[in-house]
RNA sequence: GGAUCUGUAGCUCAGCUGGUUAGAGCGUACGAUUCACAUUCGUAAGGUCAGAGGUCCGAGUCCUCUCAGAUCCACCA
């Protein structure tokens, strides 16, 4: 043996044999409650970081199960990552100076496709290289078509449950990215905005937006407030800066009395509060910002007789973003008069986009929901009943936190990359649809029924098309010969008006439909993951067998978005909670105990430190001396100090074989330890150490029972290195190096039985070192038996 | 506004349902060592467990309040 334990020469040995032995794959036996975990699945395109790292709490489980016996299953996967990959894929593709709007939907989906699979095997090999012991016979994919059907499957029970509907909704919309988000991906930012104070009709209002009041649709004040309560009910013509609008003054207990001047104008289509009441008061929605954050005053210039003052500004104003627009409009209030003052000292705090910084803009547009509530009460009913239970307990109320406080679920996202909504809309029926367009670098908008309804049959007939009559008169614009496939991935986006009618399909129901371009929220196929990924497996029963699971870990942070909803959908679909104890990690943080960020440079490498120091170093690391739950700090030194732990297992291995080989040139029978050996120990050492050592086992199992991983390691370290190495060794030294075949047998049960222990810990040194004892029997440890 | 967490040795943190002299890793000081390991060994210094009050035979551990830090959620123009 080399004087030192070098990891790179053995991990990667190690890791092969395993995999190859099929250790790794349960051995199903219907007589025992297997014991399943399931691998929080990775983006599929993205390197490893700390976070994943974390799984190694996962694999320390499995690794103890397995070596008790349980059947045992880690099933790993890979997560498509919706709106996260088409972020960084685009950023890509802004790099060669090109964007999405540069492709069709179907050759985007495979640039994007092809993207992740490039990247996808990297992934996969680092989680190899940390040695974690997934089931890869069994590795899954979000977008695998099996998976794909089970989501559709739930979509539509959902949608006949009448727990999904569509509906206009203000949506947290981002102008940049072009997407909307959930209320849970909307970040805010504190910042210093000025409230401008202005003349309306004889109130006056304060705002920050000045350029949504054109489509203001009412007033509103409080009832009790007296002193606008001869105004309620009256209906009035304000001045403003394109001349009068009408509007009547509402009454709401919601508006603060205190706030502002007291009286609110309520703008429906840009702002959730307003769109709340003027759903209430049964308001117009009327949009005057469009997707690309410009606004548009299309509906203003459309009007007959306009004073030209006020055709003048709309047009300076119209296709302008939302910056440059205020300053220009605050210019026409002072004009006008109309402007009282600004509090230049207002801070407000504003949603902006979590990936990209932009503004959100809330937007009114058709939207795919979850009625939360419903599937939330069953999982809070779950929780109570103790079918889910917390590590550590805390999260379980802040889990019902979470339950309590959802809003239904915006699951429609407007990108490409994901799982399209299975939703088709007939184009006979629904005259009103309208769609986005796009061939040979030119968007067309346009009424497509016409040309479907020519002939639908046939492919390759479709010269009648028209395009908008803008751009029939456009000379540069092309008529072409178009399929009806090219019409399918050509499209852009499908808008359906309210009272679309549509089936819900995973096929196209006949010629004559288009389907939603919306896709799911990434999250809510892998909410589905739990059973998803069972009932999708290629081995038969995998479902019946290890559904529910047994424990599901992962960091705290994605508790609302994750596990929270995987609770929900799985106790939908299966009538089962998914899992049933949740076991939540803290963060990984630098040395100093700040977040760890590309931008502040402090970030370690999981890979890095596997091969600087081994992966059995770096895993200890992240247990040793960390409470579940608990953010942590991470520094090398640690790291560094645990690879001196392997290389003092290392040495204790290296000392025991020297010892053997010097017994066994002697001629020196080593008889092996057992029950009916240990009643003829005669030295009191031996007998000590080997009591200590049972006590020392049953508190590691104990700790391990409990998911008390940092406990159970800290104990068997201290045995291992303080007593034995330095005590139990140091004493004994002389008994070893004569031979003694009682003291020798001693250690070398110690030994064997501190490997296993430590094995779910340090598989790959304790492996390596397990193979060397001097005896044994040629189980890999990994499938040894549990101490 | 609501909620959660944290405050224990110089640093980073453990300390389960309250019970003997409060622990670890790293760091520090001094010393040892060709004998498994300098990725080593020994010895030592260092804490009124944020503060105050309370419950108890007994509190770092439970309760209340205060102070400090972090995080999450909601969000009023």
């Amino acid at each position: 043996m080399d004087k030192a334990y070098d990891p790179k020469a053995t991990e990667a040995e190690i890791y092969k044999l395993w995999e190859q032995g099929g250790y790794f794959v349960p051995k199903i036996d219907k007589t025992k409650e297997p014991f399943t975990i399931l691998l929080p699945p990775p983006n599929a395109n993205a390197d490893l970081h700390l976070g994943h790292a974390m799984y190694v709490v996962e694999d320390i489980l499995i690794r103890y199960h397995r070596m008790k016996g349980d059947p045992t299953l880690w099933l790993p996967g890979a997560d498509h990552a919706g709106f996260e990959t088409q972020y960084v894929y685009e950023k890509a593709l802004a790099k060669e100076g090109k964007s999405r709007f540069d492709f069709d939907r179907k050759t985007l989906y495979k640039n994007i496709w092809d993207f992740v699979h490039q990247n996808r095997g990297t992934m996969e090999n680092q989680l190899r290289r940390l040695g974690f012991s997934l089931d890869w016979s069994r590795n899954i994919f979000t977008l695998d078509p099996k998976v794909v059907a089970i989501v559709y499957q739930t979509f539509k029970k959902l949608y006949d449950d009448k727990l999904i509907y569509r509906g206009m909704r203000l949506v947290n919309y981002c102008t940049k990215c072009g997407t909307g988000f959930s209320d849970l991906e909307v970040k805010y930012e504190e910042r210093k905005d000025p409230l401008y104070y202005m003349k309306y009709g004889p109130f006056t209002i304060a705002t920050t937006r000045p350029e949504t009041k054109f489509r203001d649709t009412a007033l509103a004040v409080n009832p009790k407030d007296k002193r606008y309560k001869k105004w309620i009910g009256k209906t009035l013509d304000i001045q403003g800066l394109l001349g009068p609008i009408t509007m009547t003054v509402i009454a709401d207990p919601e508006v603060d009395m205190e706030f502002g001047t007291g009286i609110m104008k309520v703008t429906p289509a840009h702002d959730h509060h307003d769109f709340e009441l003027g759903q209430k008061y049964n308001l117009p929605v009327t949009p005057i910002i469009t997707f690309k954050g410009r606004m548009d005053f299309s509906w203003f210039l459309a009007k007959k007789d306009i004073p030209e003052k006020y055709r003048a500004r709309a047009e300076l104003y119209h296709g302008k973003k939302i910056a440059e627009v205020r300053p220009l409009m605050v210019e026409h209030l002072k004009e006008d008069g109309l402007l009282v003052k600004i509090d230049e000292n207002y801070t407000h705090r504003i949603g902006l986009c979590y990936k990209s910084g932009t503004v959100i803009e809330p937007l009114p547009m058709q939207q795919w929901f979850v009625k939360v509530k419903p599937l939330a009460d069953a999982v809070k009913k779950a929780i109570k009943e103790k079918k889910i239970t917390f590590v550590p307990k805390r999260f379980e109320k802040l889990a019902n936190q979470w339950l309590t406080n959802f809003h239904d679920w915006n699951i429609s996202r407007q990108i490409v990359w994901g799982i399209r909504i299975p939703v088709w809309y007939s184009v006979e029926e629904n005259p009103k649809l309208k769609i986005e367009f796009r061939y040979e670098d030119v968007t067309v908008g346009g009424e497509i029924q016409e040309l479907l309804q020519h002939n639908p049959q046939s492919a390759g007939d479709y010269r009648t098309f028209k395009g908008n009559t803008n751009r029939a008169h456009d000379e540069n614009y092309h008529v072409k010969n178009f399929t009806l496939e090219e019409i399918q991935n050509g499209i852009q986006s499908v808008q359906a008006p309210p009272e679309s009618t549509f089936v819900i399909s995973a096929d196209a129901p006949g010629n004559n439909y288009l389907q939603e371009t919306d896709t799911f929220d990434t999250w809510f196929s892998s909410g589905q993951w739990p059973f998803a990924t069972l009932e999708a497996s290629p081995f038969k029963g995998d479902y019946e067998y290890f559904y529910p699971t047994s424990v599901m870990e992962t960091g705290y942070d994605i508790l609302p978005w994750w596990v929270c909803r995987m609770a929900m959908l799985g106790l939908y679909r299966t009538s089962r909670v998914p899992f049933k104890t949740v076991y939540l990690h803290g963060l990984v943080r630098d040395a100093k105990g700040q977040k760890m960020s590309k931008s502040k440079g402090n970030v370690i490498n999981p890979l890095k430190m596997a091969d600087m120091y081994g992966a059995d170093a770096l895993r200890f690391s992240l247990i040793f001396g960390t409470a579940a739950g608990n953010d942590q700090s991470l520094s090398e030194d640690k790291i560094r100090g645990m690879r001196n732990f392997a290389n003092k297992l290392w040495n204790i291995g290296r000392f025991i074989q020297m010892n053997f080989d010097a017994a066994k040139a002697q001629n020196i029978t080593v008889p092996f330890y057992n029950e009916a050996f240990h009643k003829t120990l005669t030295n009191p050492n031996d007998k000590r150490i080997i009591t200590e050592f049972n006590m020392m086992k049953s508190k590691v199992g104990k700790y391990m029972g409990n998911y008390r991983l940092s406990d159970a390691a800290q104990t068997i370290y201290d045995f291992a290195w303080h007593r034995i190495a330095d005590v139990h060794l140091e004493k004994n030294k002389e008994r070893f190096k004569a031979g003694d075949p009682q003291a020798l047998a001693v250690l070398r049960h110690l030994y064997m039985n501190i490997l296993k222990l430590l094995h779910p810990f340090m598989p790959f040194v304790t492996e390596a070192l397990y193979q060397k004892i001097e005896g044994w029997d040629g189980t890999p440890l990994i499938i040894s038996s549990w101490p």
